[in-house]
DNA sequence: TGTACATCAGTGAACGCGCGTTCACTGATGTAC
DNA sequence: TGTACATCAGTGAACGCGCGTTCACTGATGTAC
């Protein structure tokens, strides 16, 4: 039967941002469209009312993560005495190990990104805006320029939170972010 | 038909070999039980002659894929006067980021592997190794201790590689190797 | 040393299963008069 | 304002396909005598 246009759009929103996060924690293969629309709570045979294939969900939802991922990082960075501290403390912290679901989409999805050519352009904004802006608004030492600085930010953030989801110690695992975090706060 | 017992540990060692790379370069998921097969010259069906089950092939293919990663490591520190640059050139190199099939395994699986709780003893063992290692052989600075440094360097160096194979553009892909290697090069 | 037999790696057809996708159908919504 | 009809989001069965896995069978190898 047909639905109010503004619920079919509210319901478009709400599968992009499922997939967001079921994608994140599980992968983009391991997700199937079948469980996607389940966790929406409608049936299969309405995907294709709302998106041409799965690429096409897997396309916006890669959009959308990217999207909640530039506003977790402003946010992150809502202490106005020592932003850089905070957004480290933020990002590489257990519980961001751990919340991968509504965690930053690059430790998350940056390798099945670079495998499928398609999608690579939202990460590739994504990096450069996070290093404009840490080049911006941190705190650097003199030793290279800012943004090589930023740059080995961006790369050990990323790294150790990979590492820390993936190593199977849990000390290990608490002294790769620690050790991280230790490093880039004070390269100030 | 049966086979001379040395040879069918060679296939058996042979079946590894190709998964460990093919794994690497697709990702577990994406390779199948066939296309390994295949890849050595056999049918599907012997498969099970070898291994029992493909969860037996993916424990199998990662600690051999962390055994090649250990032996590249120790190859790239031959340098006596400076092991941590030849380290680091060829680590954070741009053939390194496109020869993912014989490279590092953590750029390649450890998202993978982060999500499989079964294989996460083969990396943590391979992060420990590297770490102990790194502080052991190279050069550190005064800031922070050692092994803090050498858990920064590993962090970068994989979220480093993991990045530029994951963005779009060509020159913001070897702008993130290059300022990585400048600043961990950098830093001793 | 020669003969008879058990072993088992490899083949290729077949299994059930879940995947992405299609389709005939439903029925409330939105539109035309 | 009321009536008639077109629209289209959603349902659930069905499609072909490739997956991991099983199985009856083959035949050279290795073993027992």
């Amino acid at each position: 039967m047909r639905y109010p246009a503004e619920e079919t759009a509210e319901k478009h929103e709400r599968l992009i941002n499922l997939a967001a996060g079921m994608f994140r924690e599980r992968g983009i293969d391991a997700v199937s469209v079948s469980e996607v629309m389940k966790a929406a709570g409608m049936t299969h045979g309405a995907f294709y009312s709302h998106f041409e294939s799965k690429d096409d969900l897997v396309s916006a939802a890669i959009r959308e993560a990217m999207k909640q991922g530039n506003e977790a990082l402003t946010s992150s960075m809502s202490d106005p005495a020592s932003p850089k501290t905070a957004f480290l403390n933020s990002y590489l912290s257990i519980m961001h190990r751990d919340m991968i679901k509504e965690g930053c989409p690059m430790p998350a999805l940056a390798i099945e990104i670079g495998r499928r050519c398609k999608d690579k352009t939202a990460l590739g904004d994504h990096v450069r805006r996070l290093v404009d802006r840490a080049v911006a608004s941190f705190r650097w030492s003199t030793r290279g320029s800012k943004r090589d600085q930023a740059i080995l930010m961006t790369s050990a953030m990323v790294g150790a939170v990979i590492l820390a989801r993936a190593v199977d110690d849990p000390s290990l695992s608490e002294e790769i972010l620690a050790a991280t975090r230790r490093q880039l706060v004070a390269s100030q």
